[in-house]
DNA sequence: CTTGACCCTATAGTAGCTTCAGGGTGTGAA
DNA sequence: TTCACACCCTGAAGCTACTATAGGGTCAAG
Protein backbone atom coordinates (compact mmCIF):
# COMPACT_ATOMS: atom_id res chain seq x y z
CA UNK A 1 0.00 0.00 0.00
CA UNK A 2 1.36 3.40 -1.03
CA UNK A 3 1.25 7.06 0.95
CA UNK A 4 -1.86 7.88 -0.74
CA UNK A 5 -3.80 4.94 -0.03
CA UNK A 6 -2.63 4.89 3.50
CA UNK A 7 -3.65 8.61 4.41
CA UNK A 8 -6.83 8.29 2.73
CA UNK A 9 -7.60 5.46 5.17
CA UNK A 10 -6.44 7.33 7.74
CA UNK A 11 -8.15 10.38 6.89
CA UNK A 12 -5.47 12.52 6.65
CA UNK A 13 -2.41 14.22 3.89
CA UNK A 14 0.30 12.90 2.47
CA UNK A 15 2.52 15.29 3.98
CA UNK A 16 0.64 14.47 7.61
CA UNK A 17 2.28 11.16 6.79
CA UNK A 18 5.32 12.06 6.57
CA UNK A 19 5.59 14.39 8.94
CA UNK A 20 5.23 11.27 11.39
CA UNK A 21 7.19 9.35 9.97
CA UNK A 22 10.18 12.31 10.70
CA UNK A 23 8.79 13.18 13.88
CA UNK A 24 9.15 9.65 15.26
CA UNK A 25 5.31 8.78 15.63
CA UNK A 26 5.42 6.36 12.65
CA UNK A 27 7.95 3.86 12.01
CA UNK A 28 9.44 4.12 8.21
CA UNK A 29 8.23 1.52 6.29
CA UNK A 30 9.93 -1.03 3.27
CA UNK A 31 10.40 1.09 0.11
CA UNK A 32 9.96 -0.47 -3.55
CA UNK A 33 12.32 -0.31 -5.77
CA UNK A 34 11.23 2.86 -7.19
CA UNK A 35 11.98 4.20 -3.50
CA UNK A 36 7.88 4.72 -3.10
CA UNK A 37 7.21 3.70 1.15
CA UNK A 38 5.16 0.48 1.15
CA UNK A 39 2.85 -0.04 4.24
CA UNK A 40 1.08 -2.42 5.85
CA UNK A 41 -1.66 -3.15 7.95
CA UNK A 42 0.20 -2.72 11.23
CA UNK A 43 1.06 0.91 9.85
CA UNK A 44 -2.72 1.36 9.16
CA UNK A 45 -3.54 0.65 12.66
CA UNK A 46 -0.66 2.59 13.90
CA UNK A 47 -1.83 5.67 11.80
CA UNK A 48 -5.52 5.49 12.82
CA UNK A 49 -4.22 5.31 16.33
CA UNK A 50 -2.30 8.19 16.33
CA UNK A 51 -5.00 10.30 14.32
CA UNK A 52 -7.59 9.13 17.01
CA UNK A 53 -5.65 10.58 19.92
CA UNK A 54 -4.73 13.74 17.66
CA UNK A 55 -8.61 14.18 17.81
CA UNK A 56 -8.56 14.01 21.00
CA UNK A 57 -6.24 16.83 21.44
CA UNK A 58 -3.04 14.58 22.65
CA UNK A 59 0.04 16.04 21.90
CA UNK A 60 2.38 14.32 20.06
CA UNK A 61 4.41 13.72 23.78
CA UNK A 62 1.76 11.83 25.12
CA UNK A 63 1.28 10.23 22.57
CA UNK A 64 4.77 8.81 22.13
CA UNK A 65 4.46 8.06 25.82
CA UNK A 66 1.24 6.09 24.64
CA UNK A 67 2.79 4.09 22.29
CA UNK A 68 5.64 3.32 24.33
CA UNK A 69 3.69 1.95 26.98
CA UNK A 70 1.51 0.07 24.89
CA UNK A 71 4.73 -1.67 23.43
CA UNK A 72 5.38 -3.09 26.46
CA UNK A 73 2.91 -5.88 26.60
CA UNK A 74 4.43 -6.73 29.37
CA UNK A 75 3.30 -4.53 32.22
CA UNK A 76 0.06 -3.97 32.99
CA UNK A 77 -1.88 -0.78 31.93
CA UNK A 78 -1.88 1.79 34.76
CA UNK A 79 0.81 4.08 32.79
CA UNK A 80 -1.93 4.05 30.26
CA UNK A 81 -4.96 5.30 32.64
CA UNK A 82 -2.40 7.89 34.15
CA UNK A 83 -2.00 9.35 31.22
CA UNK A 84 -5.48 9.56 29.99
CA UNK A 85 -6.26 11.14 33.57
CA UNK A 86 -3.70 13.26 32.89
CA UNK A 87 -4.81 14.47 29.85
CA UNK A 88 -8.36 14.81 31.04
CA UNK A 89 -6.86 17.26 33.48
CA UNK A 90 -5.64 19.33 30.90
CA UNK A 91 -8.90 19.56 28.93
CA UNK A 92 -10.85 20.77 32.37
CA UNK A 93 -7.88 23.44 33.32
CA UNK A 94 -8.78 24.70 29.57
CA UNK A 95 -11.82 24.82 30.15
CA UNK A 96 -12.10 26.43 33.09
CA UNK A 97 -9.79 28.91 31.88
CA UNK A 98 -11.90 29.70 28.88
CA UNK A 99 -15.18 29.87 31.08
CA UNK A 100 -13.13 32.79 33.15
CA UNK A 101 -12.21 34.44 30.29
CA UNK A 102 -15.67 34.36 28.48
CA UNK A 103 -16.60 36.04 31.92
CA UNK A 104 -14.31 38.67 31.55
CA UNK A 105 -15.35 39.13 27.46
CA UNK A 106 -19.12 39.28 28.67
CA UNK A 107 -17.97 42.14 31.35
CA UNK A 108 -16.57 44.25 28.63
CA UNK A 109 -19.06 43.59 25.97
CA UNK A 110 -21.44 45.14 28.14
CA UNK A 111 -19.98 48.38 28.55
CA UNK A 112 -20.99 49.27 25.03
CA UNK A 113 -24.73 48.64 24.07
CA UNK A 114 -25.02 50.54 20.63
CA UNK A 115 -22.97 52.24 17.76
CA UNK A 116 -21.34 55.76 19.43
CA UNK A 117 -17.92 57.96 18.65
CA UNK A 118 -15.58 55.78 18.66
CA UNK A 119 -13.91 57.56 21.72
CA UNK A 120 -17.04 57.18 23.88
CA UNK A 121 -16.74 53.22 23.47
CA UNK A 122 -17.08 51.53 26.76
CA UNK A 123 -14.81 48.65 25.26
CA UNK A 124 -12.01 50.38 24.34
CA UNK A 125 -11.93 52.34 27.44
CA UNK A 126 -12.15 49.08 29.35
CA UNK A 127 -9.67 47.58 27.30
CA UNK A 128 -7.79 50.50 28.33
CA UNK A 129 -8.05 50.15 31.90
CA UNK A 130 -7.97 46.59 32.85
CA UNK A 131 -4.95 45.74 35.23
CA UNK A 132 -2.88 44.64 32.94
CA UNK A 133 -1.49 41.12 35.27
CA UNK A 134 1.47 39.05 34.28
CA UNK A 135 0.43 36.20 32.03
CA UNK A 136 -0.08 32.60 34.40
CA UNK A 137 2.17 30.02 33.07
CA UNK A 138 0.36 27.97 31.52
CA UNK A 139 -1.16 24.62 33.02
CA UNK A 140 -2.06 22.80 29.81
CA UNK A 141 -1.43 22.29 26.22
CA UNK A 142 -4.30 22.93 24.76
CA UNK A 143 -4.59 26.73 23.77
CA UNK B 1 11.50 55.83 29.13
CA UNK B 2 13.82 52.96 28.29
CA UNK B 3 12.56 49.64 27.49
CA UNK B 4 13.12 47.95 30.22
CA UNK B 5 11.20 50.29 32.08
CA UNK B 6 8.16 49.93 29.38
CA UNK B 7 8.37 46.04 29.85
CA UNK B 8 7.95 46.27 33.55
CA UNK B 9 4.93 48.72 34.07
CA UNK B 10 3.27 46.83 31.00
CA UNK B 11 4.14 42.89 32.89
CA UNK B 12 5.98 41.86 29.79
CA UNK B 13 9.37 41.19 28.74
CA UNK B 14 11.46 42.99 26.84
CA UNK B 15 11.61 40.71 23.84
CA UNK B 16 8.29 40.95 24.01
CA UNK B 17 7.82 44.81 23.47
CA UNK B 18 10.61 44.46 20.44
CA UNK B 19 8.66 41.29 19.00
CA UNK B 20 5.22 43.68 18.74
CA UNK B 21 7.70 46.30 17.37
CA UNK B 22 8.58 43.95 14.90
CA UNK B 23 5.25 42.68 14.28
CA UNK B 24 4.08 46.35 13.38
CA UNK B 25 1.58 46.17 17.23
CA UNK B 26 3.47 49.23 18.83
CA UNK B 27 5.07 51.93 16.18
CA UNK B 28 9.13 52.22 16.48
CA UNK B 29 9.96 54.90 18.64
CA UNK B 30 12.63 57.24 18.86
CA UNK B 31 15.84 56.21 19.33
CA UNK B 32 18.57 57.80 22.05
CA UNK B 33 22.35 58.75 20.73
CA UNK B 34 23.10 55.72 21.70
CA UNK B 35 20.38 54.03 19.55
CA UNK B 36 18.44 52.99 22.91
CA UNK B 37 15.06 52.98 22.05
CA UNK B 38 12.95 55.98 23.73
CA UNK B 39 8.97 55.16 24.85
CA UNK B 40 6.96 58.22 25.93
CA UNK B 41 3.34 57.79 27.26
CA UNK B 42 1.68 57.24 24.34
CA UNK B 43 3.70 53.69 23.75
CA UNK B 44 2.82 52.67 27.23
CA UNK B 45 -1.12 53.23 27.09
CA UNK B 46 -0.55 51.27 23.58
CA UNK B 47 1.50 48.28 24.97
CA UNK B 48 -0.89 48.01 27.89
CA UNK B 49 -4.28 47.77 25.82
CA UNK B 50 -1.89 45.13 23.44
CA UNK B 51 -0.82 43.05 26.70
CA UNK B 52 -4.68 43.35 28.04
CA UNK B 53 -6.31 42.34 24.71
CA UNK B 54 -3.19 39.27 24.90
CA UNK B 55 -5.08 38.65 28.25
CA UNK B 56 -8.34 38.00 26.52
CA UNK B 57 -6.81 35.57 24.18
CA UNK B 58 -6.96 37.69 20.85
CA UNK B 59 -5.25 37.22 18.18
CA UNK B 60 -2.12 39.75 16.82
CA UNK B 61 -4.69 40.08 13.65
CA UNK B 62 -7.61 41.19 15.82
CA UNK B 63 -5.74 43.61 17.91
CA UNK B 64 -4.48 44.89 14.67
CA UNK B 65 -7.50 45.68 13.51
CA UNK B 66 -8.78 46.73 16.93
CA UNK B 67 -6.30 49.40 17.23
CA UNK B 68 -6.66 50.14 13.29
CA UNK B 69 -10.60 51.17 14.32
CA UNK B 70 -9.72 52.84 17.36
CA UNK B 71 -7.84 55.03 15.30
CA UNK B 72 -10.23 56.40 13.35
CA UNK B 73 -11.53 58.43 15.78
CA UNK B 74 -14.24 59.38 12.67
CA UNK B 75 -16.28 56.41 12.77
CA UNK B 76 -18.41 55.05 14.98
CA UNK B 77 -17.60 52.02 17.05
CA UNK B 78 -19.98 49.07 15.38
CA UNK B 79 -16.62 47.87 14.10
CA UNK B 80 -15.05 47.50 17.31
CA UNK B 81 -18.49 46.13 19.13
CA UNK B 82 -18.51 43.58 15.83
CA UNK B 83 -14.95 42.28 16.33
CA UNK B 84 -15.48 42.30 20.05
CA UNK B 85 -18.58 39.81 19.48
CA UNK B 86 -16.93 37.49 16.73
CA UNK B 87 -13.89 37.00 19.43
CA UNK B 88 -16.40 36.05 22.11
CA UNK B 89 -18.11 33.44 19.78
CA UNK B 90 -14.25 32.13 19.18
CA UNK B 91 -14.02 31.59 22.61
CA UNK B 92 -17.74 30.18 22.81
CA UNK B 93 -17.06 27.71 20.15
CA UNK B 94 -13.79 26.27 21.72
CA UNK B 95 -15.37 25.68 24.98
CA UNK B 96 -18.00 23.83 23.14
CA UNK B 97 -15.33 21.76 21.78
CA UNK B 98 -13.15 21.14 24.69
CA UNK B 99 -16.82 20.14 26.16
CA UNK B 100 -17.29 17.71 23.83
CA UNK B 101 -14.19 16.33 23.81
CA UNK B 102 -13.90 16.07 27.38
CA UNK B 103 -17.41 14.09 26.88
CA UNK B 104 -15.34 11.22 24.56
CA UNK B 105 -12.42 10.68 27.18
CA UNK B 106 -14.50 10.64 29.51
CA UNK B 107 -16.54 7.97 28.38
CA UNK B 108 -13.09 6.34 26.88
CA UNK B 109 -11.40 6.58 30.81
CA UNK B 110 -14.71 3.97 31.52
CA UNK B 111 -13.36 1.72 29.46
CA UNK B 112 -11.05 0.38 32.25
CA UNK B 113 -11.79 0.59 35.71
CA UNK B 114 -8.63 -0.95 37.14
CA UNK B 115 -5.20 -2.02 36.67
CA UNK B 116 -4.79 -4.70 34.09
CA UNK B 117 -2.73 -6.21 31.40
CA UNK B 118 -1.86 -3.89 28.80
CA UNK B 119 -3.68 -6.48 25.99
CA UNK B 120 -6.91 -6.49 27.67
CA UNK B 121 -6.77 -2.13 28.56
CA UNK B 122 -10.31 -0.74 27.44
CA UNK B 123 -9.15 2.38 26.68
CA UNK B 124 -5.97 1.29 24.44
CA UNK B 125 -8.73 -0.77 22.27
CA UNK B 126 -11.39 2.24 22.51
CA UNK B 127 -7.94 4.41 20.71
CA UNK B 128 -7.59 1.71 18.30
CA UNK B 129 -11.32 1.47 17.23
CA UNK B 130 -12.67 5.03 17.48
CA UNK B 131 -14.10 5.90 13.96
CA UNK B 132 -11.36 7.99 12.04
CA UNK B 133 -12.89 10.95 11.37
CA UNK B 134 -11.21 14.22 9.19
CA UNK B 135 -10.47 16.66 11.84
CA UNK B 136 -13.07 19.71 11.41
CA UNK B 137 -11.40 22.62 10.05
CA UNK B 138 -11.04 25.21 13.09
CA UNK B 139 -13.92 28.22 13.80
CA UNK B 140 -11.26 29.26 16.53
CA UNK B 141 -8.00 30.04 16.68
CA UNK B 142 -7.96 28.98 20.28
CA UNK B 143 -6.03 25.73 21.15
C1' DC C 1 39.55 50.57 34.88
C1' DT C 2 36.71 47.07 35.74
C1' DT C 3 32.32 45.11 37.06
C1' DG C 4 27.53 44.67 36.28
C1' DA C 5 23.17 46.11 34.62
C1' DC C 6 21.27 47.44 30.89
C1' DC C 7 20.79 48.01 25.68
C1' DC C 8 21.38 46.46 20.52
C1' DT C 9 20.83 43.03 16.32
C1' DA C 10 20.21 38.69 14.22
C1' DT C 11 19.18 33.91 14.42
C1' DA C 12 17.07 29.63 15.92
C1' DG C 13 13.84 27.13 18.57
C1' DT C 14 8.91 25.81 20.13
C1' DA C 15 4.04 22.49 18.05
C1' DG C 16 1.96 20.45 14.41
C1' DC C 17 1.54 20.70 10.65
C1' DT C 18 1.00 23.00 5.42
C1' DT C 19 2.94 24.63 1.28
C1' DC C 20 6.32 25.06 -2.09
C1' DA C 21 10.24 24.19 -5.24
C1' DG C 22 12.33 21.03 -8.06
C1' DG C 23 12.58 16.84 -9.31
C1' DG C 24 11.49 11.25 -10.47
C1' DT C 25 7.91 7.29 -11.68
C1' DG C 26 4.09 4.91 -13.80
C1' DT C 27 0.06 4.42 -16.75
C1' DG C 28 -3.29 5.34 -20.41
C1' DA C 29 -4.15 7.71 -24.75
C1' DA C 30 -2.82 9.75 -29.29
C1' DT D 1 6.73 6.46 -29.13
C1' DT D 2 5.68 10.27 -26.93
C1' DC D 3 2.67 13.00 -24.30
C1' DA D 4 -0.08 14.20 -20.35
C1' DC D 5 -1.21 13.54 -15.81
C1' DA D 6 -1.41 11.53 -11.36
C1' DC D 7 1.32 10.13 -8.04
C1' DC D 8 5.78 9.76 -5.46
C1' DC D 9 10.39 11.76 -3.49
C1' DT D 10 13.43 15.31 -0.62
C1' DG D 11 14.39 19.50 1.62
C1' DA D 12 13.29 23.96 3.02
C1' DA D 13 10.23 27.63 4.32
C1' DG D 14 5.94 29.40 6.38
C1' DC D 15 2.40 29.70 10.07
C1' DT D 16 1.57 31.89 15.73
C1' DA D 17 3.34 34.37 19.51
C1' DC D 18 6.74 34.35 21.55
C1' DT D 19 11.42 32.74 24.11
C1' DA D 20 16.23 32.01 24.18
C1' DT D 21 20.81 32.39 22.65
C1' DA D 22 25.10 34.49 20.70
C1' DG D 23 27.88 38.23 20.27
C1' DG D 24 28.35 42.61 20.86
C1' DG D 25 27.83 48.09 22.62
C1' DT D 26 26.70 51.72 26.65
C1' DC D 27 26.81 53.64 31.08
C1' DA D 28 27.24 54.56 36.09
C1' DA D 29 29.41 53.13 40.33
C1' DG D 30 33.35 51.72 42.95
ZN1 LIG E 1 -2.87 16.52 27.40
ZN1 LIG F 1 -18.63 50.47 21.30
ZN1 LIG G 1 -10.79 35.66 18.49
ZN1 LIG H 1 -6.29 0.36 31.25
Amino acid sequence: MKIGELAQVAQCTVETVRYYEKAGLLSPPARTAANYRSYGDAHVDRLRFIRNCRALDMTHAEIHALLGLMDQAAGDCGGINQLLDEHIAHVDMRIAELSQLKQQLSELRQCCQSKQAVDACGILQGLASMETEQRHERHTHLG
